[in-house]
DNA sequence: TATGAATGAGTCTTCATTCAT
DNA sequence: GATGAATGAAGACTCATTCAT
């Protein structure tokens, strides 16, 4: 949790007192993390508190309920997925959309639990909580419009499909897929229609 | 919900009383119901008793937590993913693993919502309560047996994950895929890995 | 838990069925065991069914109350009360009234936690449902009787008392008391008035 | 149940709203007192918040469970005993330890049902609780180092010990033992041990 | 005779939310 | 602007007891 800019000037240590903007944030962020550790339906204004070093008050002072909190703190996880689609995007142009490239940056999101459980955390919140599907779409129709770039729109949506199954799998395992069948997998679905068959 | 059919005889309205079997199951079933629609987070003792008509009471009396009971429903549910396997493998075995016609079967699925819903429900049980775990993956592993009787066991495992991707899309999308796009990928991942390019 | 007498004949397996008599017995019995372990408020039915091996409803079937059978447990620990003093009386009699041999008698009784567990179980009892009373009093009532076979009724009471104080030391203590210091009092206690001192 | 006094200003019948402090007191005090009347198996919530006037709610606010509570309640009983101790050290300081006169603090002791309830309320609780021990032993404990300042230890163990006796004696019967008896009994006591045997 | 079935009452506890300050 | 105080609703669970068989 990157507690980020205390700025310059004034007390360092009072870091709460008279910061009502960095106060709501630290609530949302104590928010989003409890809900990729615990899911939605285990969020309550009191965790919320105490993982803030908040007073209680102060969770329902800030939002006016606790839907209305859950939802901002989704938000949060879903701007961070707007970053990671963007270096996905950066070194998908560098490569020019090698299969392997797209194979390797599967792989290596994999080998990042934190950012895995993230992300499932809003489709899991979504399956609940209809009205928050658009905010669990932005990581498959991200995905979708980077991979436009290098391949025709269906192989896109195929590739995307097949990123979440591969990060469904890697919920429910202990092991993740290796590399070499992800690299498989990816190059298949990549291969022009045929031809061959002629 | 096939509501048992007390048969002839006896008043049919009075099938609670006094039919413990009956009584327990149909408590089993709005259990599993209520999973699959709201969530294993959302149930209570209070919901399962008001869906299957029972006393509050009555849902302690057979299982003696509610954790016991959720699990026998998750079990109820997993059941009847093995009956949907083996019509897959029949179905497979009929037409000599034709990539087709697994696109079919596939896009079958997506058709009956109350399915896939059923089968998510496992899924983020599973992800909420790794306990569960064992469960849940009697879907993927067991499709990935099934086609292991067809192709290669890269190509099984890829083929399942590629169905769970299928599954999440369907969850979170309004409008599912549809059969040719399946179909090209489904035959991509079943195309053997080249080499005849040359 | 003296299993008593499965008597001649019959299946020996077979202890439960038809000997309603014995059931009862082993019921009751459960109960004074649960009683002096963990106390009469932690009685229930369930526990006392689990402890005798019988099923819950015999509980409710031999006994119209929990009162009713927990009453009848406290007898029973009264019963063996009487036992005890029977033994005591006969020990000091053989002595004539020795104030060694009765500190060695208070000693021993101390010896046995479960004696005195029982003993107290009656006392706790009796505190929180005045209508024990009379049942616990038949330890001390019986001591001072006993005691005034061979001192006069002031000594029996005020030995009584001690003893009294002992038993709740006991209780309260990881050890007890020694028997030097027993004797001590007890022979204080049973000295004549004085006078002697002129 | 010293109620407090709202002492001047103020709505006196407004006593409750935001008197946090006195809030958590009067629960304590009802607590306490409840305990000390139908022992702490009956403690509830419940009962304890009908007790003082205060919502269900106020009670789980206050102490975070209900053993919390009932420890601070036997901990309010406890330190009456310490002002109860100090008065009969000052009592006994003041008259040189004479038998009579620590004959005459118990039998006074006696008089006052309330106070022989409460501190047994303390020595049941702690039967049923061993980690409550402590709390019980400091009557004990306290009686036998303030009449160690007067006799040798051996006798102050045995007095304190008489002492105990006769506080059962009151909890279990109608009639209390008069002063002659227990004058009687702690002068034997508290005689030094002969020397008459010569 | 004996017992499984069934339930309403009551247990502790957590929590979202409101209110007074 | 901010928070401690307070509470009603609901949660899981236990239990004494009644009833039908």
């Amino acid at each position: 949790m990157p507690d980020v800019d205390v700025g310059a000037g004034s007390a360092p240590i009072e870091r709460s007192r008279r910061d009502p903007e960095g106060r709501r944030r630290a609530i949302v962020e104590a928010a989003a993390a409890l809900i990729v550790e615990d899911g939605l339906t285990d969020l309550t204004h009191r965790r919320v508190a105490a993982r803030a070093g908040v007073s209680l008050s102060a969770t329902t002072y800030y939002f006016s309920s606790l839907e209305e909190l859950s939802e901002e703190a989704l938000r949060l996880l879903a701007d961070r997925i707007d970053t990671e689609l963007a270096a996905v995007a950066e070194t998908l142009a560098a490569h020019g959309g090698d299969p392997a490239v797209l194979a390797g940056i599967l792989h290596g999101y994999l080998l990042e639990p934190t950012r895995v459980q993230a992300d499932t955390a809003l489709y899991l919140a979504a399956t609940q909580r209809p009205a928050l599907r658009p905010l669990a779409l932005r990581w498959f129709d991200g995905l979708v419009e980077v991979l436009s770039n290098h391949v025709d729109a269906g192989t896109a949506t195929a590739l995307a499909v097949y990123a979440d199954g591969v990060t469904v799998h890697a919920m429910l395992h202990d092991e993740i897929l290796d590399l070499a069948a992800i690299t498989r997998a990816v190059t298949a679905l990549m291969r022009p229609d045929d031809g061959s068959r002629r």
